[in-house]
DNA sequence: TGTATCGGATACATTCGCGTATCGAACGGA
DNA sequence: TCCGTTCGATACGCGAATGTATCCGATACA
C-alpha cells in the first residue's frame, strides 16, 4: 500500500505519469462539476477512462488526490500572478498591474469552484489549513514586495497601515469578489468590480473613475 | 410522501415542531463539524436522538433540511445586523456602527463554516444560488439604506462610486475576511481586521488608526 | 529480443447509507 | 376519558462505493 506518497525509488514509468496526469485532469473536471463532497472514486476513474485499480495504484485516497490536484494548480496560478507582477519595470504602474493580475486571478470559474471546495476542506483539517495559509502567505508576500518596491512612486493610503496591510487587503478583496462570482457567474462583472475595489484600496482618492457593477 | 414541503393544513402537533427543531439544531452541529458533503442522514438523526423515520417524516431530503437550516439562521443574522444598523439615531456614527455590525457578523465560527458549505452548494445549483443572492442583496440594501440616510454627515470616498458601490464593498470585505478566518480561526484578529478594512473603505483617508493584524 | 518488473483490469466480499412499508404509541379534540 | 389522527421507531431490501487480492498485458533495460 501507499506506493503513491513516496516513490520507492523504483523505475518511474512513462505510463505511470501519464495515467496520474489523466486522473488528475479528469478529477478536476468532475470536482468542478459536482463538488468534491459529492464525487466518488469510481466517477473520477470513469471520467479518466481507467478502472479503480489504476486509481489505487497511484493514490491512497481521494483526499490525497485532491490535495495533489490543488497543489498543482495553485502553484501554476501563483507563477502566473508572479509573472503578472513582474511585468512592470522598477516603477509600478498600479492600474496596469491591477489589470493584469485581475485577468489571471479571475480566469477560470472551474478553478474557483475547486479552490472553494478546498477551502471548505481545509477549514476542517488543521494540516491542510496550514498548507493553504502558507500558499496564501506566499502570494500576499509577492504583492507586498511589489508594492514596497514601488513605494515613493505611488502613494498608498495610510488607512490600511503598512504595505503588508495593503497586501492583506488585496487578498481579502480577491476573496470577497470570488464569493460573489461563484453565485452570479458574471466573470466580466467580477473583473471590473475587482479592479475597481483594488484601485480604491491601493490609491488615495485622487483619481476616481465611476464604473458599473453587476447585480 | 413529501409531508415536509407543505403542511397539508392538518394539525400542527407540538411534538412535531419540537422534533423538527431538534433535528435542525443537531444538523447544524454535525454540518459544522464534518461539512455538509460528509454528513449522512443517519448521523444527523443519531446526533438529535431520533431514528431515520423521524427524519423522513419531517424532511424529504438532506438538501431540504440544509436549505431550511440556512434560511432559519440567515434570517436570524439578518435581523441582528438590521438591529445593529438601526441603533444609531438619524445621524450615523460610522465607527460605532462598524463595531456593532462586525461583532454580529463574526460571532460564530460554526455558522461561518456552514454558511460557506452553503455557498459551495449554491455555486452549483442555480435555484439555490438565486436564493442566496437575494439574501445577500437584502443585506446589502440594508447597508446602502443606512449609508445613504447618513450622507452629508459623513463623507464617503467617491472611488467606489455611489452608495450602492460602498455597500457592495462592505459585503466583499466581509466575505474576504471570512475566508481568512476560516483558515486561521482567529476571531478577534478577524474582527479587528474587518473593522479596519471597513473603516478604510467607508471613510476618506482623514483619520487613520494603525492596527495590528494576525498572520 | 528476452525477461524481470511494473501498472492497471477484473472479480470479490463487505460495509454503509438509503428509502419504504408497517406498527405501536403519543397526541389533541370532543 | 375515548377515539381518530399523527408521529416516530423498527425492520426490510436494495444499490452504491469501498478496499483488496489476483492476474495478465505493457514496459524498460540488458
Amino acid at each position: 500500500m501507499a506506493q503513491a506518497a513516496q516513490q520507492p525509488a523504483g523505475r518511474v514509468t512513462k505510463r505511470r505519469v501519464r495515467t496520474r496526469a489523466n486522473l488528475l485532469s479528469a478529477a478536476f473536471s468532475v470536482f468542478a462539476a459536482k463538488g468534491y463532497g459529492r464525487v466518488s472514486i469510481e466517477e473520477v476513474c470513469e471520467a479518466a477512462g481507467y478502472s479503480r485499480g489504476a486509481f489505487y495504484s497511484n493514490f491512497d485516497s481521494l483526499d490525497e488526490l485532491f490535495f495533489a490536484l490543488y497543489r498543482e494548480r495553485a502553484d501554476l496560478i501563483a507563477d502566473q500572478v508572479a509573472g503578472a507582477l513582474a511585468l512592470d519595470g522598477p516603477d509600478l504602474d498600479v492600474p496596469a498591474a491591477v489589470d493584469r493580475v485581475t485577468e489571471v486571478l479571475l480566469l477560470d470559474l472551474d478553478w474557483l469552484l475547486v479552490k472553494t471546495d478546498f477551502l471548505v476542506h481545509a477549514a476542517r483539517d488543521p494540516v491542510v489549513a496550514r498548507t493553504l495559509l502558507e500558499h496564501r502567505a506566499r502570494l500576499r508576500q509577492a504583492v507586498a514586495d511589489r508594492l514596497s518596491r514601488a513605494r515613493g512612486h505611488t502613494e498608498l493610503p495610510a488607512v490600511l497601515g503598512d504595505v503588508d496591510g495593503a497586501a492583506h487587503a488585496v487578498v481579502a478583496a480577491y476573496d470577497g469578489v470570488t464569493t460573489q462570482l461563484l453565485l452570479d457567474k458574471d466573470v466580466e462583472g467580477a473583473r471590473a468590480w475587482l479592479k475597481q475595489l483594488l484601485t480604491a484600496l491601493l490609491t488615495d482618492g485622487s483619481d476616481k473613475p465611476a464604473a458599473q457593477r453587476g447585480g
